[in-house]
DNA sequence: GCAAAAGTGTTATCCGTACACCCATGG
DNA sequence: CCATGGGTGTACGGATAACACTTTTGC
């Protein structure tokens, strides 16, 4: 039998999240979870990860990609299943968290305040954690984690959380615009009490090779 | 169903090698394959594995990595078959090849001479290929390639040939000693027509992150 | 006018790269 | 003595890292 599981991450006040569904039953009971479930027959393992995506947290068209295979015979006390488990980053804009009759519950845990969790999950979290560290210094793959329009402190602060390291604002913004990885909007930001800030979108937003830091 | 491949690499001659089966049965009979083959219910994917690079190749104890699962509905004709793809490296001197009546037989062929592949292999051994060259530069991994002791230009010819570069000699040295990656040895070789080069070991033979190139 | 975040240049240091000759051995 | 690979130092240039003040807005 083989499953597949994804490990959601976002950024949310400065803060990096995964998101977490509750289970009902036993022997997990109450215990959170990473979305999931079983791979159909005629389905790829990638066609699956987005289906449970949808399904259990109401999440299409993400950044998705496969992390690493899970086999612990015991990982699963109902019987062996192997797990391909996924990463996937989203917006912190997208919150439209939907939940099923299924679960007990969709939360959003901050990384540093995670819940039991079931299964093997924390070592997939821990996984995903280290493949998102290490893919940020040479990828464009935030582009996954911001939203369309955003300000160059809105992309720094997102580096410094998921790295936990304070970056130069001087070098960092010589750097990404060096790097041409995004383009200047005629935007600003409007409405807070501090001086407005130009917008920029991703030059692209398909994984490409950088080296960032 | 779930099973595993191998993609085994190995330098000889300053050409680049992987380990390939001859297939036996139809529709894949004299097509050329990576060794692998089913995962059993109580083993994990890593165990197989190892247990398949052992039965079909009479290997041992070499460096074994994770790769990517491949999971196309129509990867095998047989049925829906989900292979966890690994990656192992062997020193050039490992030659005890071993076949089994299962295969028609068992060699090693140059990176860019490879015969015609069943299932999805090449697409694995592609896949392995990257993985192969971007670790090469951020870990130590060509442990796995070299034996036990080895001289400094025996190295230099392991990064040459994989990553398909000149590397300068001066340069090279002083980046891999100043690393600490090796530890030079009190002997030198001899024998050859030329003058004894100094003979070193790995410092260490677990996988380490370390900035090479 | 004050608080809060945006925006902007210069200098020192480190690291990567380019480059050529002498040495030890076997035949 | 010749062919073969082993072994060694230096100088330049580009990238990284450290560092502080002015600007614009809302209240």
């Amino acid at each position: 039998v083989i499953a597949t599981d994804v490990a959601i991450f976002s950024v949310q006040n400065s803060a990096l999240h995964v998101l977490l569904i509750q289970m009902k039953k036993s022997p997990f009971s109450g215990m959170w979870a990473l979305p999931g479930g079983l791979i159909h027959s005629n389905e790829t393992p990638d066609a699956a990860a987005k289906r449970h995506l949808a399904e259990k947290a109401g999440l299409t068209n993400t950044y998705l990609e496969q992390l690493y295979t899970f086999g612990r015979v015991d990982r699963d006390p109902f019987g062996r299943v192997v797990s391909v488990a996924y990463m996937s980053l989203i917006p912190s804009s997208k919150f439209n968290l939907k939940t099923t009759q299924e679960y007990a519950g969709v939360q959003w845990f901050p990384i540093f305040a995670l819940p039991k969790l079931a299964y093997d999950h924390s070592e997939i979290i821990s996984k995903a954690l280290e493949r998102l560290r290490s893919k940020l210094e040479y990828t464009n793959i935030v582009y996954g984690l911001l939203p369309r329009e955003f300000t160059l402190s809105d992309l720094q602060r997102a580096y410094e959380t998921i790295l936990m390291a304070e970056i130069d604002k001087r070098n960092f913004r010589r750097k990404i615009l060096g790097l041409g990885l995004v383009t200047p909007l005629r935007k600003k930001t409007a409405g807070s009490a501090n001086r407005p800030a130009r917008l920029f979108k991703f030059a692209t937003r398909k994984p490409t090779f950088v080296n960032i830091l």
